[in-house]
DNA sequence: GCTTGTTTTGGAAACGTTTCCGATTTGCAA
DNA sequence: TTGCAAATCGGAAACGTTTCCAAAACAAGC
């Protein structure tokens, strides 16, 4: 039989009031803290999260929205995101909508009715009307309005460094391959600021973008290189493209990196042992995740918070076993 | 300001009882129902779930506890449970323990504390008395005792197979290279079932089975190389060290697989459209998650459950781009 | 010892459900 | 129409907290 509340302030000779007070580390007198503290060990109290919740309407929880369970991406930043909170004394429901609007709303209104203290989320469906329920919402890699809190990484940036990276390597027809959502995302943006540099460097590139959900992915890239043969450095999406850029590449005959330079993007799973063979923008995951964390958990207490965090890129080398040089 | 039962009730002119029946799905009058139904629904009436917890002591929410934030195979299992669970109405808590006891004893207390239906583990620590806690509890590639429910891969026939497959291929001298936890896990199966079937084929083999948490991993595998110059065939615990085999390989000016074979264990990501290249014995991560709820929640129902599941593993590739020939 | 002001405390009320029991309504046979 | 059993319902009590207010305890100054 668990023990309650009442049973811990009868033990130590004092109301329930004053346990409440132990509990939540509030100012009573010191001989009624130990009083209590001794009673809650020998009985080996446990407060109720539930009459908790159900008095106080603060549950620390937070809900976890991801689109998709396929990317890798996603499952490191969800795992990244726990171990924060875990940290924090947190909470952390787990949703993921595969992408889909309807699951989305149902997640979100499962989520208020479970009283989650906010929402992290990666969201690649039109939710506009929902992020706006009033509870504290962090977006991942989207900005909606001002006054969204979004965290993301420099995607601009990594878009232009990639063209500097192929430039360096001496590639003189560039291309980007992706796939994209309809819904606005910060990930554009390696597509767009990829135009943006090579414009601004003169240099001759095309562009492959596929809408989501992909199919016959191969084809279509078969498709493009044969349209533009002269293509010899190719800035994807992110890191599974350039694994499958680099498995066409393969089949084509082609040599990855002698005759085409591949970079990709996320820089996912390095394990130090590794020989880095890949190349990719590197982002911060473990930082995104705790950045993301801060801030929420920043607006639940109330505390006002930059709504626009962008974090660094690095050029870095993923996992694949394909060789750079 | 959200409407309660006591609204719900007053606007449909019943009693809170009806209410609450209406919405748990007990019989009422049909034309009661439809009254409640309405006002429901004019009020956006969503029950509280933390009064209804607090009051029944069930939460329709469970927590799947992981060893790990990096190894791709538990990530995917992480997001398949999800799918599963929430298809049944139920919430996931995720609690990555980092394969640490004393975090796998916090999240177990935290989650009872939390009143958690059940609990789906993967854990790598010694929690034995702690699994007994009465909760309902599914093990994951792990056997307890024969009260606790487990679901796990065929290990011992992916061990057999991948020996099956290396003497397809030719193989003369075989190796098993792997990393363990001192926990007994069914994971330890994939070496065990393979020197069994190496003894029974009687062929020539080799182990490197390095203690977990892995360091200098490439020096080891290296050394054990060097050690058993003859080796052509190799299988290794899981793709992840199928990688980094075939790196080491690699730098050595080994080339696979026209010098080695190797076989890894998981059978991560595979994507349509992909060429698969490194061969790999397959879990079934997606099944392996409906069973394991699927078991969960009948425990949790109080039906009785075939307490130990094991799942075909099967022949496949995986996903690096390293090709097979 | 009394007064006053400050800490500290006890415990009732409230949070929003479910459950249970007694009361009311209904349906039907006589 | 009446009577009775069955169906349906209303609402109080309870779940285990937090919060608040009035009361008690204490301290200090006279």
């Amino acid at each position: 039989m668990k023990a309650t509340m009442k049973d811990v302030a009868k033990m130590a000779g004092v109301g329930v009031g004053s346990v409440s007070r132990v509990i939540n580390g509030e100012h009573v007198k010191e001989t009624t803290r130990t009083r209590v503290e001794e009673a809650i060990k020998v009985l080996d109290y446990q407060p109720d999260i539930y009459a908790r919740g159900l008095k106080t309407n603060r549950t620390n929880t937070v809900a976890l929205i991801l689109p998709s369970v396929w990317h890798p991406f996603f499952a490191e930043f969800a795992l990244s995101v726990e171990s924060c909170l875990a940290a924090q004394n947190y909470k952390m429901y787990l949703c993921n909508s595969n992408g889909n609007a309807e699951k989305e709303r149902e997640y979100i209104q499962m989520v208020q009715q479970n009283k989650v203290d906010g929402i992290i989320g990666i969201t690649y469906s039109d939710i506009d009307q929902y992020i706006s329920s009033n509870l504290p919402f962090v977006s991942i890699d989207r900005y909606f309005t001002e006054d969204v809190i979004y965290v993301t990484a420099d995607n601009a940036a990594g878009g232009r460094l990639a063209v500097d990276e192929l430039l360096k390597r001496r590639c003189r027809h560039l291309a980007y391959i992706g796939g994209y959502q309809e819904t606005p995302n910060e990930t554009k943006n390696r597509r767009k600021y990829f135009e943006i540099e090579c414009n601004a460097r003169q240099v001759q590139y095309d562009v492959l973008d596929m809408l989501e959900p992909l199919t016959q992915v191969n084809r279509h890239i078969n498709e493009f290189l044969d349209a533009h043969p002269g293509i010899d450095g190719i800035f994807t999406i992110n890191d599974d493209m350039a694994l499958t850029v680099c498995d066409v590449l393969q089949q084509r005959g082609q040599h990855v990196p002698d005759d085409v330079q591949v970079i990709g993007f996320d820089g996912q799973r390095i394990k130090e042992q590794d020989d880095f063979l890949v190349s990719t923008i590197v982002q911060p995951v473990a930082l995104m995740a705790q950045r993301s964390v801060d801030s929420l958990l920043a607006v639940i207490a109330g505390q006002t918070v930059d709504n626009r965090t962008v974090l660094p890129v690095a050029f870095g080398a993923s996992w694949t076993t394909q060789p750079i040089q």
